[in-house]
DNA sequence: TGTTAGCACTTGGGCATGTTGAGTGCTAAG
DNA sequence: CTTAGCACTCAACATGCCCAAGTGCTAACA
């Protein structure tokens, strides 16, 4: 028996149980594609595949469908990219152009990848490591509250309201703030821990219990803002695609509502930064995307961007959507 | 057949109903409920019921169930609001304590409902009619592009990202700021579609098409950072309260996915102050949500808290919990 | 040694049929 | 107006049957 052909068979099989949603017997893979040879031969290579654990029968007289292994072999060895088709480029031209706020051209990304792949995509906040701060504001809006906003050259703006433990005039605020702005304009996000300490420390006696607190809270935003949010878009895929197949999609909504579950699953995922990663199944670390694969890769400085669907799904035209999609965002955002 | 007696049956229908998931007979409703008369003489009643549409068979011998109609006199006549147990007013005063930020306290009150409920949460952001300029940043991100932030006084922050006609120097963009600030700090945002035409035109001529942009900016972030914007929690619960009843989740996933769509579903609601607004199946303006029940109310000055569920939903329990969010909400906002 | 034809065997799905029980509507009597 | 009684309906379930798809195996073949 041919290895070539052995993979060619797992090929065909992978190819139209994805089309089809049904298992794929021998006869009818014989008459789809044509391998040269007779259903008796391929029913033999696929015993072969099914003691592997490539592919499995769902029941004694059923055809077979792929196993995450299977997935996993295809996806790797097997598979090829395949080139976007004209209207699908113009798409990613037309709806990224026009350059706004950051949230804005992540809103608009991850609906598109939606669009693109009928899956539900994600996307990381972009690291800002190399960010660098372009302005900071502290705003009193009660007695002891104040509100502090960080604005980094990369646009993203965060803010956040801190308790001071005892009463704020503006004045001392004002001071402060020009204080902090000439220690911190420029320097890095990722430094922030590291500056403010002694910014504080030159304070004056009186001021520094306050600016102890403006220093903590700013400190804050440097990490939050850094990269611990996503924005994601096509949750009505998921339903859509399993009309008559069921991923159960309970679960796969709570991982979605948890942040938490979403960043680690994609920073999980190694970042080859040329091509994309997938995880199939059983592969992903939570158990309620056992029947769901995610497909991702990073842009720009290292965040992620992706898609989560079923096991059962088009991984090359997929993983040509991401790849795109995230090359379109490193040159945006790289601008 | 007394009138008092067709409400009772009513009520216990809709009752048992919601809490079985399965049609309602006229012998086991006899058994539940001790109304002192025989299964035939509830048959009587059901049969004038389903004469008047509040009632519906799916086949013809089955239990009844009740019709959006039906719901809808439950909820206006005959449902007293439960009082919440004590340990869920204690998880509402413990969720929504700690002042923070306008966002966290949002998504804290989603998450929360949405667990209170066992249905989607849904917020939209106060309305900040009343809400003052607090202050004014431009930031110059490239030669020919301004990040305008707005912050306003309830600690809502909004900021997009501007192109100006030509290169900007960061002087015109400071002179400007204390310009603008000089005008509109501590205007109300609803008015300054009115005060920003007048303070551009007092700028020196050169500055004047660069305040005009700016002007524009402002005034989108007044309309958006208003109220066009909603939090949402809880998808999951759409999938889990209808393991085995099928409220058919893809279009109610996709309404909630389009702002739009939900933005005006909430605000098409009466906002009676004191009460809790329901609106019933097919009476809502969207046909994806002919199957789901959406129970809103008023918070602060006027924007809508809720939750949207299968029409089979448990009204009196939800509409105690959602008034009571809301009056939270309310009391943390108004301090 | 790898390929093929042929064949017996397995099994889920579709279909027709029968049975059951919950639930109804109606009627006549209280 | 209420109630007991009864005939009737019909979804849900069960049973049995057949069919088609698909398999694994064996023996012949190149």
């Amino acid at each position: 028996m041919s290895e070539p052909r052995k993979l060619e068979v797992l090929r065909a099989i992978v190819e139209d149980y994805v089309h089809s949603r049904e298992p794929v017997g021998s006869k009818a893979l014989v008459e789809r594609h044509h391998l040269g040879v007779s259903s008796a031969t391929i029913r033999n290579d696929m015993a072969v595949l099914e003691e592997e654990g490539l592919i499995a029968a769902p029941h004694t007289s059923a055809g077979r469908i792929p196993t995450d292994k299977g997935y996993r072999l295809f996806v790797d060895r097997i598979s090829q990219v395949k080139p976007l088709s004209a209207a699908e480029r113009r798409a990613i031209h037309s709806l990224l152009e026009g350059p706004d706020d950051l949230d804005d051209i992540l809103e608009r990304t991850v609906r598109l990848l939606s669009q693109l792949t009928n899956q539900v995509a994600v996307v990381q906040y972009p690291h800002s490591n190399r960010a660098l701060v372009r302005h900071v504001e502290f705003v009193l809006l009660a007695p002891k509250q104040v509100l502090v906003v960080l604005i980094a050259d990369t646009g993203s703006v965060g803010q956040k309201v801190i308790e001071a433990g005892s009463d704020v005039s503006n004045e001392a605020l004002m001071a402060l703030r020009s204080r902090f702005l000439g220690s911190i304009a420029g320097t890095q996000l990722a430094l922030l821990p590291q500056v403010l300490p002694s910014v504080v420390a030159l304070c004056p006696p009186d001021l520094r219990g306050l600016a102890q607190h403006l220093a903590h809270g700013l400190q804050a935003l440097s990490d939050t803002s850094r990269e611990e949010r996503i924005v994601m878009a096509g949750t009505a895929n998921l339903a859509r695609s399993n009309v008559d197949f069921p991923l159960s999609i309970g679960p796969v909504l709570e991982a979605l509502e948890e942040q938490v579950v979403m960043l680690r699953l994609l920073s999980d995922m190694g970042d080859d930064p040329r091509g994309v990663t997938v995880s199939i199944g059983r592969e992903n670390p939570y158990d309620g995307l056992a029947e769901a694969s995610v497909v991702a890769t990073g842009y720009g400085s290292g965040a992620k961007v992706g898609i989560l669907g079923p096991t059962r799904m088009d991984y090359p035209t997929t993983m040509a959507a991401v790849r795109a999609v995230a090359r379109y965002l490193s040159r945006i955002l790289g601008g």
